[in-house]
DNA sequence: ATGGTAGGACGCCTA
């Protein structure tokens, strides 16, 4: 059998329902993560997702920024919204997925921007978020009682040179900064975690899943980086079959500056 | 070198 898991920064779900549906219509992965869902929880659009045969969801929403969400076709139960930094943004949410015998873990994530200046000692949003990634590494991919784990969602960082669209100009702009490319890295790899894009796609090969509304023309520019991740423990990772970005709904009506990014998986 | 756009919510913060 198989298993799709797809994450998407949607910069608010509700504006954004129409494209989100045409996304579920259009792939039907199993699993969407979703990030910047910008509502509370009693304005999550629940029926829209339940008519669309999403009828499993854990939400973890606030009024106006961040926000989380899985929505799933299949059971899931809520394991954890864990608080970082020691306040109540809500930035994570873990889910339990029962596959085939399996159970697997799944993170949720949306990790701070960062503001614009690159420099923690000035700039708090930036000291947030080296501080953000620093508290995530308590999250092991060999943690709890499932058979695998999975972390995806908006990191805000492009760890590496090819993940953006000029390593040499974007070396001092927050997301592609050596502190965060080496803090994620170090992370990513302390906790057993495998880059699963990059597993599927070579690193010599450039990838984005993000692109500015600040462009004249997003496509024609091409200034993206990769934002979005999808990450597991290794024995999840020897599963993949296939990554697929989404970059097409990037041009969809109204888009989010982020695409769909979905994974597939072969399990027994 | 700079400013460019978008969302939530209604003056301004965040991305």
């Amino acid at each position: 059998m198989t298993l799709t898991i797809a994450t998407w920064n949607i910069n608010s779900v509700r504006l954004r329902m129409p494209i989100v549906e045409r996304f579920l219509r259009q792939l039907q992965p199993d699993v969407l993560c979703l990030q910047e869902t910008k509502c509370i929880d009693e304005l999550f659009p629940f029926e829209a997702f339940r008519s669309l045969g999403y009828e499993h969801l854990a939400i973890s929403g606030q009024k106006g920024y961040h926000g989380v969400a899985t929505v799933a076709r299949r059971p899931l139960e809520v394991v954890e919204r864990r608080r970082f930094c020691d306040n109540d943004d809500c930035r994570h949410i873990s889910t339990r997925l029962s596959s085939g015998g399996h159970a697997l873990l799944l993170h949720n994530f949306y990790v701070p921007a960062g503001g614009d200046e690159p420099d923690p000692e000035i700039n708090p949003k930036f000291r947030h978020k080296l501080d953000f990634v620093q508290e995530m590494n308590a999250l092991r991919a060999d943690q709890g009682e499932t058979h695998g784990s999975i972390l995806v969602g908006d990191l805000n960082i492009a760890p590496l040179p090819t993940d953006v669209w000029s390593h040499k100009q974007l070396l001092n702009v927050v997301s592609h900064t050596p502190v965060e490319t080496e803090g994620l890295e170090a992370m990513r790899v302390g906790g057993g975690w495998v880059d699963l894009m990059r597993r599927h796609i070579p690193p010599e090969k450039k990838i984005y899943t993000w692109w500015s509304y600040r462009a004249r023309d997003w496509e024609l520019s091409d200034r993206g980086r990769r934002l979005d991740h999808l990450w597991s423990s290794g024995n999840v990772a020897e599963r993949l079959a296939g990554i697929e970005i989404l970059r097409e709904a990037r041009g969809w009506d109204r888009p989010s500056d982020h695409v769909p990014v979905i994974a597939r998986f072969d399990l027994d």
